[in-house]
RNA sequence: GCAGGUGUGGCGGAAUCGGCAGACGCACAGGACUUAAAAUCCUGGGUCUGAAUAAGGCGUGUGGGUUCAAGUCCCACCACCUGCACCA
């Protein structure tokens, strides 16, 4: 039957029952891990992405296949989260029956693709069996010290009266309605990612990822080197430290600033300045996002009516509050130097603090203030003429003799905030108790099951608090009454570990057995969005590290190898959304082309990592070219009953030239993830097919099969449901995939003759034709002797002859 | 503001280490087949001057440079995109 959707289901039902993906644990030791992120269920369909997205990974994973890899490649679900829950608050749908319904949809859409997934090992992340070792993972944490509770200031909608995740503040408003999100203070818990910040760092550069991507990470983990040093607060037996890379600048320091939040504020604040203080604190706190985020805003702050000791000088300087110092970034506390720093030079200007210069330029260099870069100091004492480079290290130095600072590396990264306040995600698994305090729940009480009957609308509360039956428990250290804690896990943390799940999901004794995983991790090449660099990439990296140091595993990072996919556009080349109406979706595309056509079209018609503007007119041009490939496999077919030769003449071998060509393009380009030029080399080779049945009366009809049969083993990948189809109209036995990859033949790429261009002075002047064993010399000889070539250099004196061998003839004339 | 990326025909996009720019395809034009159309098959093509299958000029965001040779390397600039954004 001609391809079509019928074709798709007819393979699709036989791979199936064959089982012919199935991963084989016995070939381990050629096991390729290959993932794609999983999906979120919250839109009910599948959509352009994921297919952009699965449907090429699977080409790649096929190519492997067929080259001998023992393929493991899963599928999941990502399927808690705020969407779902949101979706739920305005139809009244439990976000539950909504998930599972989408999770049903999704899958038949999957399945209709035509990849190799195993949906033996699929794990969908909001059933019991999967969180119950979210929960587990977050226990491991917490007796590592990993996981620990403090009070933070979140994201909080004064309209909706909930707390917001990150991804839902957008511009500093709320998603939802508009409204400007403002911080509140609630104790959270966290994971010390910060513990691990240098080796994240550190371990980036084995990474086959991209160099975007780790750039990424690198400037989000943000090392910092620099010193602490400290200052004496003034007829007080109190001190604070300040976290500066500029220690060669201390001599100018002329008042010093903390964050309005630091807790030694009040001890120190004066009585007299205590309103403004308060005041100001006030007026910090109240600073929505999108003040925090203008650029254009004056720094404000107040005096403390404290003194600080300068640690070198012993001079008094003031000390000040102001909201441009961060109380979560180093210390929370500066000190201020206003000649050398812009932000210190525009406050001490405002509030009329002084200004004292401590670096010149280098002689002749522009330096007026602020002066930023580095210099020579001045007015600093028995440092003076030392350069700042020199500087910032001495006079730590001359502090750390007297405890008083040391060099110290600071880092951007913050630790993960990962409870929230939300129903749709795993319970946190501890019991708040009166006397014992936190109590992780016992392993054997796993999973902390979350109830199903929740008023999970929003009013500022965790909807879990309002669920008796879940909230009052016993506590298991004492036996007295005791609280659940009413959180939930952000979902970044359940897909921080998926991939360690897969290989053993229905394990029903650990949430992976380590011997199994250390064979099977770390995985070969993940596939996903770019979106994903520092938030997902970086907590996976951060739990396979923790786990791995609690003896759980043991390699360092969970994804070798990373490739993301670009982005398909609408057809006016823009972002698809429902406000533009130009969202293409899958399905009447593939009901009216088939999948592969649709598969194909995605690979031929973009550069994989760029994506770009959707085209009605491509897709229609493959399925030409789908219409081609099946005629020359038609026609072969029928060439069988007609007279043929056995020679190998010159047409043959012009086209085993194209054969093999293609094969070694297609090869290098698909490993690579550049489908459009493997297409582009197959239909090359579908073209050569077409001429060689054009313009050669006696076929060699055996040959030409057996370059036509190379050609569907090359489009396998590309479109397995269209090549298993022809693979049996020719009627070779099943599964093309069972079949191994071409190998190309060098010898057939090398011509007897090849075409040289000659240039004069670096223009293209004219061609040569040059026997392929020619050397530099003979090339010269040929070219030089060449009629048009002659023409060109009549009369003019030859300065310099070029010869690349194979390439290029460039003759300088004068 | 800082960091990174991109810029090539009417369009999507190719071009390994600096070596014939524009592969492959779309759209377009011409031809074959057909009563006709569609489909299919073949041919053409960066652009300008030329009747031209003659010859030549100009061409990879802009302006310089290195080189026998630059889309590719170096310097400066422009436009767009992405990430971070008072990080001391």
């Amino acid at each position: 039957m001609p391809y079509s959707t019928e074709v798709d289901r007819k393979w699709q039902k036989k791979w199936e029952e064959t089982k012919l993906y199935k991963f084989n644990p016995q070939n381990i030791d050629k096991k390729l891990y290959c993932l794609e992120m999983f999906s979120y269920p919250s839109g009910a369909k599948l959509h352009l992405g994921h297919w952009y997205n699965y449907g090429l990974s699977d080409t790649w994973a096929r190519m492997k296949r067929m080259q001998g890899f023992e393929i493991f490649q899963p599928m999941g679900f990502d399927a808690f989260g705020l969407p779902a829950e949101n979706y739920a608050i305005k139809t009244g749908v439990h976000p539950q029956d909504s998930t599972y319904q989408n999770i049903e949809t999704m899958e038949r859409q999957l399945r209709e693709m035509g990849a190799m997934f195993e949906w033996d090992h699929e794990v969908i992340t909001c059933s019991p069996e999967y969180y119950k070792w979210t929960q587990w993972i977050f226990l491991e944490l917490y007796k590592s010290g990993l996981a620990y509770r403090k009070e933070a200031p979140v994201n909080w909608c004064p309209s909706c009266q909930t707390v917001l995740a990150n991804e839902q503040v957008v511009d500093g408003a709320c998603e939802r309605c508009g409204t400007e999100v403002t911080k509140k203070n609630l104790t959270q818990w966290f994971f010390k990612i910060t513990e691990y910040a240098q080796e994240l760092l550190d371990k980036l550069e084995e990474l086959d990822w991209p160099e975007k991507t780790k750039k990424i990470q690198t400037n989000w983990i943000g090392r910092s080197e620099g010193a602490e040093i400290e200052f004496k607060i003034e007829n007080k037996d109190l001190s604070f430290r300040v976290f500066t890379t500029r220690a060669d600048t201390l001599l100018g320091v002329t008042y010093v600033v903390l964050a309005p939040e630091n807790e030694l504020v009040d001890k120190i604040t004066t009585d007299e300045n205590r309103k403004a203080v308060e005041e100001y604190k006030e007026f910090a706190k109240k600073q929505t996002e999108i003040d925090r985020l203008s650029t254009t805003r004056e720094k404000t702050g107040v005096f403390t009516g404290a003194y600080a000791i300068h640690p070198i000088t012993g001079e008094k300087v003031p000390v000040w509050i102001a909201d441009y110092v961060l109380a979560t970034y180093g210390t929370g506390c500066v000190m201020a130097v206003p000649a050398h720093d812009e932000r210190d030079f525009e406050f001490a200007t405002k509030y009329n603090l002084p200004i004292k210069r401590v670096i010149k330029g280098e002689e002749g260099q522009v330096d007026e203030l602020p002066y930023t870069e580095y210099g020579i100091l001045v007015n600093s004492g028995e440092f003076d003429g030392m350069s700042s480079a020199d500087a910032r290290v001495n006079i730590v130095k001359k502090l750390e003799g007297e405890s008083k600072g040391e060099l110290k590396v600071n880092y951007r990264l913050r630790d993960w905030l990962v409870s929230r306040q939300r129903y749709w995600g795993a319970p946190i698994p501890v019991i708040h108790c009166e006397h014992c305090g936190i109590v992780p729940v016992p392993e054997k009480d796993l999973p902390v099951l979350l109830p199903y009957d929740v008023e999970f609308s929003p009013d500022g509360e965790s909807p879990l608090k309002k669920h008796e039956g879940f909230m009052n428990t016993t506590c298991p250290k004492c036996g007295a009454k005791a609280l659940r804690d009413p959180d939930t896990l952000d979902t970044f943390v359940c897909s921080s570990w998926y991939y360690l799940r897969y290989p053993d999901n229905k394990n029903n004794e650990k949430a992976f057995d380590t011997e199994w995983i250390n064979k099977m991790l770390p995985v070969d090449k993940y596939i996903g969005g770019p979106e994903h660099a520092a938030m997902h990439l970086l907590y996976a990296r951060f739990i396979t590290k923790a786990l791995r140091d609690a003896g759980h595993l043991s390699f360092d990072e969970p994804f070798k190898s990373l490739v993301h996919q670009g982005i398909i556009l609408g057809p006016d080349g823009n972002r698809m959304s429902k406000s533009k109406g130009n969202i293409v979706s899958p399905d009447e595309y593939i009901a009216e082309y088939g999948s592969d056509v649709f598969r194909l079209y995605l690979a031929f018609g973009f550069a994989y990592t760029e994506g770009g503007p959707w085209s009605d007119d491509g897709i229609k041009a493959i399925d030409r070219f789908v219409g081609r490939v099946e005629r020359i496999v038609d026609r072969v077919i029928e060439l069988r009953k007609e007279s043929s030769t056995d020679e190998i003449r010159k047409d043959e071998k012009e086209l085993n030239y194209a054969r093999h060509y293609a094969i070694k393009a297609v090869s290098e380009d698909t490993e690579k993830f550049q489908f459009n030029t493997s297409v582009s080399r197959m239909m090359e080779l579908v073209n050569a097919l077409y001429k060689y049945d054009q313009e050669t009366e006696l076929k060699n009809v055996k040959y030409m099969e057996g370059i036509i049969a190379d050609l569907l083993r090359l489009l396998a990948p590309f479109a397995p449901h269209l090549s298993e189809e022809l693979w049996e109209r020719l009627g070779y036995s099943y599964s093309i995939f069972n079949e191994s990859w071409p190998a190309f033949d060098e010898a057939a790429l090398v011509k007897d003759i090849v075409e040289m261009a000659v240039q004069i002075n670096g223009k293209v002047r004219g061609k040569v034709e040059v026997p392929s064993t020619a050397d530099e010399k003979e090339i010269e000889k040929i070219a030089l002797e060449d009629k048009k070539v002659k023409e060109y250099i009549n009369g003019k004196e030859i300065k310099k002859v070029i010869v690349i061998k194979g390439r290029i003839i460039n003759i300088v004339v004068k």
